[in-house]
DNA sequence: AATGTTATGACACCGGTTACCATATCGGAG
DNA sequence: CTCCGATATGGTAACCGGTGTCATAACATT
């Protein structure tokens, strides 16, 4: 590459040329500086293959040197679009909620983009207008979107037509690969039946979630499909509707511990609800793991603070929400993928399960 | 090619003006709609009141029937300011952290403004250069700061220097009134003291934050002073320093529960801690509350699921964040205010403290 | 010499805002 | 009754800090 110094000319560097009264140093600045245009350093900002490599050193030197940073709202304006993402739930589990959004971050730290939160209610009737106006008005970078919002295909459709990007989290294939982060829920119910039933438990309930979320089916299907390996199934009565909610599992265990024949272990659609289990066993007089097996799902920190601690299905909520932000961040660049990224739950054994001694 | 258009103009009344290809209504649109300059349209934005009343009628219904709203990275880069409002938190509770989020939004969600979020580690040599490099690049409308990261004095001045507004919430006042949102808790710590009082113990111990968060410090204060109204106080090695966390609340009332003259009530600086507390009464084979009675700080949904339902000290945080945006905004409005906002704290009284019967 | 290719610049534009100027209205002075 | 200046209102151009499009210069290829 050569590149001896052109001792011809005198081109002193680019002396002093003091910042802007409001001490901001601009695209215009280091264009002046580094004698080129404000459109080349644009094109070294962006990347752009057609600058020679010794312009792009040149002016790189001088960016860092003055530790010039383009302007977020400038490049949001001539880009037509934000360096905003926008994270739109409606889990009610803060843990969750925290954990999503840390891992989301952990993506974003790195780059221009900030994350701004959109929690909905799915039952509002506006709710999908208040999405839609927030695309609209900001044209954000992309949505985040994990269940069950994840989960409503017609805001999808709205923001496919708005020209919105968006990723879904979700416990089956809702999208295509590169608009999805999967969690196999499936397969994490499987494993708590099978623990259940190696423990030699027959007598076995469920309690799932909400029927408009598809987590709830998944995890009862796997938990299903997980007892019917070792030739047991849910009985009549054996399967409950509640609503992810603490208050909703303390009532569902109530019906199901009142029972003539009571079950012998419970599985539960999430963790509150097992924690509603645990305070309806003692209510009960039942001791647990002794009188009654439990098993959570989602690890929330309360499973391993409660006591007995709780045997749980985890999923790493935390890495699914930096997985998404790398999915947003792969459609911006316009890489294309094909296959969906999936997440696999892990069982945690601990204390509120035991072998069946009856 | 000659336009025609310096005809004899008989001016004929702009027409469909059909919206820009785009579908996007800027703010040339309604001028020319409605017959005005784009200046008088932007004095109508900003509710200047340089405007006829007849003027603002008329250009009023054109916005409204078109549906025109500015576009709020234009606004942003003329204004040299943007619309988000950070919240950088440290604080570990998901809980709390989700509230204050929620509270914060409550405020803003009726405005422009966008919450953006900023978890940072104040052990990290780096946290102050990261919440710097936010404001300088992103120049949000302001940040907001829950305890512990409000607690920093050099990154306030810091944010002045940056002419980077912002609102503290803590549990002294720290700052001018307009930029803080305060709590009691040492009023809160009083009330838990003065209900054991009442209860009749005596050997009281306090699990406390961390020494660098203010708040250990106030509720250990005002925990005393509601002893002290008992004549009562807290013996020596009956005062333990923990880390506000699950894990350090079960060591330090191990160690409290271990000594020959054991503690029959303990407070516990947070809930955290408290369920420790339970954690490592149960070890001992205590019974709660009827062996040791437990009070704890917060109260986070993990203190009324647990069982037997936790005693302890709500503050009202979704109302701290709703205040703490609102005082942001009233800065940006320039409104100028004497008073800091005050929010109490409150003993909710449940089944983890009895009558001390020894 | 004609034709590409690569590197760079000129200039309009994104959608608002401010600074400054122009015009119209109107009361009071000459 | 005309002239002048103050007040109200609206317009123009520049600007915020980047980006797109297209033209052009420099250099390599055929």
């Amino acid at each position: 590459m050569g590149g001896s110094e052109k001792t011809d000319k005198n081109e002193i560097i680019v002396p002093p040329v003091e910042t802007e009264p409001t001490g901001r140093v601009t695209i215009n600045d280091i264009a002046r500086m580094a004698n080129v245009s404000k459109k080349t350093v644009s094109r070294i900002i962006n990347k752009s293959a057609l600058v020679s490599e010794e312009t792009r050193k040149r002016v790189e030197a001088i960016i860092k040197q003055t530790g010039f940073e383009p302007d977020p709202q400038a490049r949001a304006l001539a880009f037509r679009k934000s360096f905003l993402v926008g994270l739109a739930y409606d889990n009610p589990s803060p843990q969750y909620v925290v954990n999503m959004q840390r891992g989301i971050l952990d993506a974003l730290w790195t780059t221009d983009y900030q994350l701004v939160l959109h929690p909905v209610d799915r039952n509002s009737p506006t709710y999908m207008d208040t999405i839609r106006q927030f695309a609209m008005r900001h044209r954000p970078a992309g949505i985040i979107m994990p269940p069950s919002v994840s989960e409503d295909a017609k805001l999808c459709k709205m923001l496919e037509e708005m020209n919105c990007l968006y990723v879904r989290i979700a416990s089956v294939d809702l999208d295509e690969p590169s608009k999805m982060i999967r969690s196999q829920d499936a397969d994490g119910a499987a494993q708590a039946a099978r623990h259940l039933a190696q423990l030699g438990h027959t007598r076995i309930a469920h309690i799932h979630g909400p029927r408009n979320f598809r987590s709830s089916h998944e995890r009862l299907f796997g938990f299903r499909s997980g007892l019917a390996e070792f030739g047991l199934e849910l009985a009549e009565g054996m399967t409950l509707e509640a609503g992810y909610t603490f208050d909703t599992g303390v009532q569902a265990a109530d019906n199901l511990l009142s029972k003539p024949n009571r079950p012998t272990a419970i599985f539960a659609g999430n963790d509150e609800m097992a924690i509603g289990v645990y305070t309806s066993a003692r209510k009960a007089g039942l001791s647990i793991p002794e009188d009654l097996s439990i098993v959570g799902f989602d690890d929330t920190p309360m499973a391993s603070r409660i006591w007995p601690q709780m045997t749980t299905v985890r999923l790493p909520i935390r890495e699914m929400g930096k997985a998404a932000a790398i999915r947003l961040l792969e459609q911006l660049e316009g890489k294309s993928v094909k296959q969906s990224v999936q997440f696999s739950p892990e069982l945690i054994v601990r204390q509120s399960t035991s072998r069946f001694s009856g």
